[in-house]
DNA sequence: GATGAATGAGGATTCATTCAT
DNA sequence: AATGAATGAATCCTCATTCAT
């Protein structure tokens, strides 16, 4: 389950923590200014260190970035590999939810630095609709079908896999218009937490509506 | 209700087609690229100018940029204040979906736009958040509130609400991620009428959830 | 008779004079500190433009020396093929001899620019061994062939005109060491034409050396 | 006759092996790539060390770059004293192509790396001028005055000289192109030897030319 | 002796912008 | 309204060199 795709892997090792630094500065700016946006001095000023510094950790500006995401996506996508190799049970369900909020709680820049991969067609973009928006569509989708009393229609399930991998994703690249909106942190830990709950509640919801929609008369 | 900020308002008018077509290539590009990822010339290029050209036009890039957001944003706003004149009725939540998404599927760049004026933190992000987004929050709050049999608590409207705000939006933002997976274009017009649909009936359950999830034995 | 192999044929044309200026400038630059050995800055300097405006005019560093290659090298690839279209005689030998020392007399840099790319084995290499040097080659083995009193057994030919080709060329390459050796320039039109006379006497012995070697008692 | 002039004399001695590995990677670079374009990083990648430690051994670059031609030519120099001190005889001519071409034979990266030197009018020049090139001079016109017969002109006499300097000289600065043309490396054993065999004979012809050159009609 | 890491000084090139034509 | 040419200010990166280990 390697998904490493085409990524450098360390071309200049150093074996070291002052890498680490330098990858934490980069996806913080690259998340919030792009890879276009960051200058490598700012970087380097963020690390405490000289922009020809850098050169000693990495081959350039866009290793690092490549890094950055390496680093970020990586877990994700090993996420994705663990799940795929057990059966899956209501249970994952919610297990999945908490596993890829808790992911990307912890790197609160990496949804960010992902979106901009999205919106720009980046080459990592193919690695990440293969290796992890596929299998997460798959997994959902298997759940679906599994249900015996959904609201949807084969032909739609894609579209509530999608529209549910929006709602994650959307809290964490949206955060600063609703932090603008709300005038409160959507990262914070009580609002993931809070977030959570919702996305497994509104889960469970989606899973589970038929009847309810029967009941309204949909006419679609 | 025009709400254009520190937009500069066309320095150098040249009420022209011209104009139009810089905004046209520069959409795309920004949108894209971002900001800081697109140089002038590859706007002056794909007009078929010389750099030097635009400046008879536009003070500068980021007079492009913000005509160009001012452009698409403009009629999303415009939507805002139509629908806070008129009462609002259950039918009217089909409509303003109706309205939404093909306002963004008219300019089918102006989310990538959009998200990254919000990811990057932008000046324009505030008057994003006030004018559209809020506007968008407290009508849905409101519709919700109107429905008693709503699965939400009150505390959960602002999720719910956001929660869909993400879909429709995510649509758009996360299309070429989308296109990868599905090989099949997100914003196709075939694609767009599923997904208005999808997000019709997603909406009547959201907001009609209730019995079903209590009768489901909601611990939450 | 194109040659021009790879070199850009003026890409960003730049139709004028300016162009020549630059192109003058870095010759005399290239010829002395070689490719690498230049900054653009002192070629900008020395016609009298900052770096960014060369760019107005070439692609880059490497688009200039081609250029400045290319302009130099052209007329001696010329002259190559106007001979080769002609029949030749004795007569032709000095007329060649003439001609080449002509050309390189009245572009003194050339010759050191092209040891650079001699000594450094550079992509130009090849083009300059088939199209300049072979014929040269070619047309003096003919000449050595056709004269029937050559002091030169037929394996030796090549060395002939190789040899004589270096005496040519050396004048102009050496020049520094023997300016500073005699305390003369030896590319004043003066000592040029000495030297056009000198190789001219020397071409003929050369050609019709075997009597007197013969005579000599040659052990070889 | 030492001669050395300011070129630095082993600051960090480090009499070892390992210098003189470093010696011979930067000879062959910087004959190709001349100094300025040869990165000290690539002198240690072809000793197997790393820059800095090319530190522990030469006081920078611009050492290095001495030392090695400091050790190429010195012993050219060495062999011009030896000669000055005996008489000669035409013996002496044939031994004195021999030495030169041995010498450089056996160091075949050492005339181009004089060739860069010549060009580009290093400081080195006027040492090599002196000490080397002015003594062979003398020495050929002795022989040339001591010959009775020549046919040159007492005023062309250094020409002659220059000329068959060049021919020595030339033959193995201009090796790459003629490799390219006879697609036959100019400085393989065999080569050498025939181009020493053929100087000698060269050598012999232009002493001798006089009544040849006579007889043919010679209008000069 | 060797090296990883750091750096000041450049060095090539890009870029947004101006201006005369 | 369009553009060729010019440019100051970055921007990315290389390089020679130092130094603590």
């Amino acid at each position: 389950m390697p998904a490493t795709s085409r990524l450098a892997s360390r071309s200049r090792a150093g074996s070291g923590e002052t890498r680490e630094r330098i990858l934490d500065a980069a996806e913080a700016l690259f998340a919030v200014q792009g890879l276009a946006g960051t200058p490598v001095r700012d970087i380097a000023r963020d690390v405490g260190l000289t922009p020809a510094s850098l050169y000693n950790h990495f081959d350039g500006k866009q290793a690092i970035y490549d890094a950055v995401l390496e680093r970020g996506v990586g877990p994700l996508l090993a996420l994705m590999g663990e799940l795929a190799t057990r059966g899956h049970t209501p249970r994952d369900m919610d297990e999945l939810i908490e596993a890829i909020m808790a992911q990307l709680g912890n790197r609160p820049y990496l949804p960010r630095l992902i979106q901009h991969e999205v919106i720009s067609g980046g080459p990592y973009l193919r690695t990440l609709a293969r290796n992890w928006i596929r299998p997460l569509l798959t997994l959902g989708i298997t759940e679906l079908k599994r249900d015996g009393g959904t609201a949807w229609r084969e032909d739609e399930f894609e579209l509530v896999i999608s529209a549910w991998l929006n709602m994650v994703f959307g809290h964490f690249a949206m955060a600063p218009v609703m932090a603008e909106v709300f005038d409160d942190d959507p990262l914070s830990t009580d609002n993931l937490e809070r977030q959570t709950r919702f996305l497994r509640k509104l889960a469970r919801l989606m899973l589970a509506g038929r009847t309810l929609l029967a009941a309204d008369g949909d006419p679609d």
